[in-house]
DNA sequence: TATTGTTATACTCTATAACTATA
DNA sequence: TATAGTTATAGAGTATAACAATA
C-alpha cells in the first residue's frame, strides 16, 4: 500500500537532481566498492585495516609499529589490537628491533604471504565484478581520471582514508 | 629519523601495487569525497543524513517516516532522532497523517527549503573543488563511467549506501 | 624529558528489541 | 493481529588519556 512511492523503481522528480553528478557518484560508488571489498575480506577472515597492514609490511619488512601507524594513518592504540589479530593468527611476527628495545620489528611470516596472495586473488575479483560494466580501455580511463583527482587532492597512494570505518556487508 | 620512509613520498615499490587500481582508487576517492562533502554541511550544521532526508521530503511532500526509511534505507529508530533534529531546528514540519492517525505526514518549512538551497551551493562547491584537476568534459566522462557501474551493481539513485556512516572530517 | 608500545576509559554511532497507540 | 512511530538498551568501533619500559 504505498503512500508516496519510493520503494519501487518509479521515475522520481527532483530526488535526483543532484544524484547524478560526478561527486555525488563518486561517493555512492566509492561506498559500494568499499564494503563489497570488506566483504571478500571477511571470507578470508580478515577486515580492510588488516589487508592494509599486511601490504606495508610485506613492502618494508622489520618495519616498527610506529612507523606503519604513520603510513597508514592509523592510531598506535588501535594498531596494537590489529597487529594481535594477525600475530595470533600466525601473520605478522614482532620481533626485537636491533638498537632500540622499546620498539618491535614487524615481518610477515609464510602463512602472512599466503595470506597477501589471497588478499590479492581477492581483489582482483572484487575489480573484476566491480566493473563488470566496463571494457579494459574505460577501466584505464576511469582509472586515469580518478588518479588526477587523487593527485590533485593530496591523497596518498594506497592510504585509504577510511581504513577506519569500513565494515562488511 | 625514519626508520622506513613511508611518511614522504619515495617512490614505493610493492607498496601500490593495486593501489592504483580502479577498484582501489574509487573507494578511496570516494571516501574522501564523502568526508570533504560531510565537512561543507558541518558549516550548516547537518550532517549527510539530513540533506538526504530534505531532499527526499522536498520530492514528495506529505510522506511518512516509514516511506522515508524505506526509500533512504534508514531504520526508524534511525529516523525519528534525525527528522526530531530537524524539526527543532525549524526545518521540517511533522503533520496529522490524513486517514491514518498513526503515522505523520513530513512537510519542508521556508527555512527547510532554504537550508535545501544552501545545501545545493554547498555541493556544487564541492563538486568544484573535488573536480578541479578535470575538464568539463573529462567530468561528464567520470560521471557516465561511474553511472554505468551504479546501474549494472544495481545502486538505487541518490541512495548512498554509507548515509549511515559518514562523520565530517 | 621524550618516545615506543600497551592498556584502560570514554564517547559516538548503529542496530535490536520492547512499548504505545492506532488500524 | 499487524503496523507507525517512539523509546530504551546493548553492541561495535573509535579516539583519548594514562601507564611502564626504554632512550
Amino acid at each position: 500500500m504505498s503512500k508516496a512511492g519510493l520503494t519501487t523503481s518509479e521515475g522520481s522528480p527532483a530526488v535526483m537532481r543532484g544524484a547524478s553528478s560526478p561527486a555525488f557518484l563518486l561517493a555512492q560508488v566509492g561506498a559500494h566498492a568499499a564494503a563489497k571489498f570488506a566483504e571478500r575480506l571477511k571470507g578470508i577472515g580478515l577486515v580492510p585495516a588488516h589487508a592494509g597492514i599486511l601490504r606495508v609490511i610485506d613492502a618494508s619488512e622489520g618495519l616498527s609499529q610506529q612507523a606503519l601507524g604513520a603510513g597508514l594513518n592509523v592510531l598506535p592504540s588501535r594498531l596494537v589490537v590489529l597487529i594481535d589479530d594477525l600475530e595470533h593468527r600466525g601473520l605478522v611476527e614482532r620481533r626485537d628491533h636491533p638498537g632500540d628495545r622499546r620498539s618491535h620489528a614487524l615481518f610477515l611470516t609464510t602463512k602472512g604471504r599466503d595470506a597477501l596472495k589471497a588478499i590479492g586473488r581477492a581483489a582482483r575479483e572484487h575489480q573484476a565484478a566491480l566493473c563488470a560494466a566496463l571494457t579494459d580501455d574505460e577501466r584505464t580511463q576511469l582509472a586515469q581520471l580518478l588518479r588526477r583527482i587523487a593527485d590533485q587532492q593530496g591523497l596518498r597512494p594506497g592510504v585509504h582514508p577510511g581504513f577506519s570505518r569500513l565494515r562488511p556487508s
